[in-house]
DNA sequence: AAACTTAGTTCGCTAAGGCAACAAACTAAT
DNA sequence: ATTAGTTTGTTGCCTTAGCGAACTAAGTTT
């Protein structure tokens, strides 16, 4: 029941009917997988005939192979078929503060080759780093690849495929797709990591993340970020500009500055600087400044008594800007990810009890689940990015 | 870009290219009337031939008509199309705390016979009245009119037909879709009155409000209720729950009980109510329980200070929960609808002003406008869902 | 008056799902 | 072991609906 939006709306043509089916099919294979040609008839009602065209079809395109056969029920047995493991098809770029990551993945989301590099504060250099990483699995792979995708931390048009603002790399207005697609020859997405992960989260997640059409995700980093799901697909807002709720004002004097310079922001309370921050103040002897948030969390684990308070801490001023989400969206899942996940046992009840207190007069409250996309979910995020375009409707209304 | 839902999605069969061309001519003739078949033909690259034999089959349904010749550009002069203007097709039943009203309208939402009557305090009498009035008109109708859509003050599950908590009528879990479909042979579809207004400013709002895929809609009443629009839609969430915004917790000692019966909510401090507590708090002496908030518009209108303090008292806390939700969803517009929006030139600086405080380092800001659909906006409301729902997309994904 | 233009219709063509029939491959009962 | 019944996948003809070209109607411009 969508208004139709006459600005941007395709009338449907003849093979608008085939294009449709096509994706439904390829998402049940890529869903339910493994699957046969029959039991897509008749979970979509169309003809067994039908099918076997369409899966033809997806088969010379090389994303739907057959694998055996499998069990009979009492009849000839099916020939099952999944989504083409061999190949790699998409190049990811997680850029991230101090790392970056660029890799290769098949169809379904397997990274197949990886390599991490620091990043250099010289804006140029950086960007010529990616270029080549990029240039070298694509050379490698010719043929095969077929975009590229790039998660940023900071501000993102994906519109236009310009980095806005990138507080740590202070890039402002940079043509980052344009440049990377000129150098590369290939098609380039953008986007916000944590839009990015949202969209892995989506397409890559657990079940009870997958199976929602409304989630929220936060991504605990450097700062934090916020990426909106409402009905399957990424929620931008005005200008692209929703997802900025690590602006969110939730108190003052948070132990260190937001990204924006700011001492009121959610970000400042909740992010792994703050966290870090909290445990030097808690420790008074000098902590040295290589410390890492991913050490802390180890100490923590080892039940370190200064780490845990500085998570907890932490986990409740989260749990505070979460709940006020909560209440605004009525989403069926809060995805927390980021390093910070790792230590779910100890954060959980911080985050839960704040969330509780939110939950007013009946009204369904949300799950908080811990990401499970493993250790380096803006990578995958950045491979969601192609991933996703080649799974999802991009038809009608 | 969405992703498909296997749950739900519907295959698409031969007749759905017809179908989606359809609701796409349907849209042109509706909202850039009068319009000839050759333009409609050029805007969606679709063949004359191929508009020609929808618009035939929409003249026969009874969905558009022509209306004479249109002026030449240099050849054959157009024959103009507009939607059918005779003829009641749905019926439109706005249930408010003390009055309910019954309308008759056409395909563009014209009304076109009215009545308003009392509530009951009885339940089923309410309900009785509703019924006997529907009937009437659906029989003076006999076979144009196509259904009925119902907006209630309350929590409602338009999935089950139910009315979960209707808290002025004290309903629980009323299962007034089949009731009134029931007794009147005809379909039924309800909502929440926040939802059904929303849907209403997207289909009959002025400009800037039809042309924003996402916007929010505060309804202030008795409560204060929000219709959210995404991309087009009435956004729902979990169970339905989204739009419990009048719930947020604002602040303590509200000069009135919510309807919940705490005293921090949102709505506790912005509803008609509210601004009524505040008028008698500052008159002192007495004024009579029978004092609505219609007639305390009109005194601050009159330039009445006591009045027009009370309603800017209000609006400054209305505008704190706008400005939470601005932060969340960075929509378009935000629109002010309920009695309150007449006293607009009082109110609209002590809006912004809050709103303003909110905008944080070149986030857009959006627009806040007061509503224009006139003094009944619920019923436009139940109207708008008996009338979207031929209008909107219902396909695909 | 002749040459264009634009609008709307007619008619055969093509793409794609529907449907029925059929062969292949299996299970289960006699 | 034979026969009957199921399930899967394919083949070929039918129908639907957009495409495109040709045609008529009715205007404007030179």
């Amino acid at each position: 029941m969508r208004r139709i939006d006459l600005k941007n709306v395709q009338a449907a043509r003849l093979n608008t009917i085939r294009y449709i089916n096509r994706q439904i099919v390829l998402n049940y294979v890529r869903e339910r997988e493994p699957i046969s040609r029959a039991e897509i008839a008749r979970e979509t009602a169309l003809q067994r005939s039908t099918i076997s065209t369409i899966v033809d079809a997806l088969k010379i395109e090389g994303l739907v192979e057959e694998i055996g056969e499998g069990e009979s029920t009492g009849g000839r047995r099916p020939t099952m078929l999944r989504l083409r493991m061999a190949g790699p098809v998409a190049i990811g770029v997680a850029i991230r503060p101090t790392r970056i990551v660029v890799a290769t993945s098949n169809l379904a989301g397997s990274v197949i080759e990886q390599e991490e590099f620091p990043s250099d504060p010289d804006q140029e250099k950086t960007l010529q780093l990616v270029i080549e990483s990029v240039r070298k699995f694509s050379e490698r792979n010719r043929a095969s690849i077929e975009a590229v995708g790039v998660s940023l931390p900071g501000l993102v048009d994906p519109a236009t495929g310009h980095a806005i603002y990138v507080p740590h790399f202070k890039w402002r207005d940079l043509p980052i797709e344009q440049r990377i697609a000129a150098a590369t020859g290939l098609p380039v997405t953008i986007d916000n990591d944590a839009n990015s992960v949202a969209l892995a989260e989506l397409w890559f997640g657990r079940p009870e993340v997958t199976d929602a059409r409304d989630f929220i995700l936060i991504l605990v980093g450097q700062g934090v970020g916020t990426g909106i799901i409402i009905d399957g697909q990424v929620y931008r807002g005005e200008r692209g500009a929703a997802g900025e709720f690590g602006h969110m004002i939730v108190g003052a004097e948070a132990p260190v500055a937001c990204s924006c310079g700011n001492y009121d922001c959610w970000e400042a309370f909740s992010s792994e600087r703050a966290a870090l921050a909290r445990y030097q103040k808690l420790c008074e002897q000098q902590e040295p400044e290589t410390l890492t948030f991913a050490m802390l969390v180890d100490r923590a684990l080892d039940s370190e008594e200064n780490a845990k308070a500085a998570l907890i801490e932490t986990a409740h001023y989260l749990g505070i800007g979460i709940s006020n989400l909560v209440v605004g969206f009525s989403p069926e899942v809060v995805v927390v990810g980021g390093e910070i996940s790792r230590a779910w046992p100890l954060i959980e009840e911080a985050l839960s009890e704040t969330i509780e207190r939110s939950v007013r007069r009946g009204l369904p409250s949300a799950r908080i689940l811990p990401s499970t996309l493993g250790a380096n979910p803006s990578l995958l995020g950045s491979l969601s990015l192609v991933l996703a375009s080649k799974f999802a409707a991009a038809f009608a209304a």
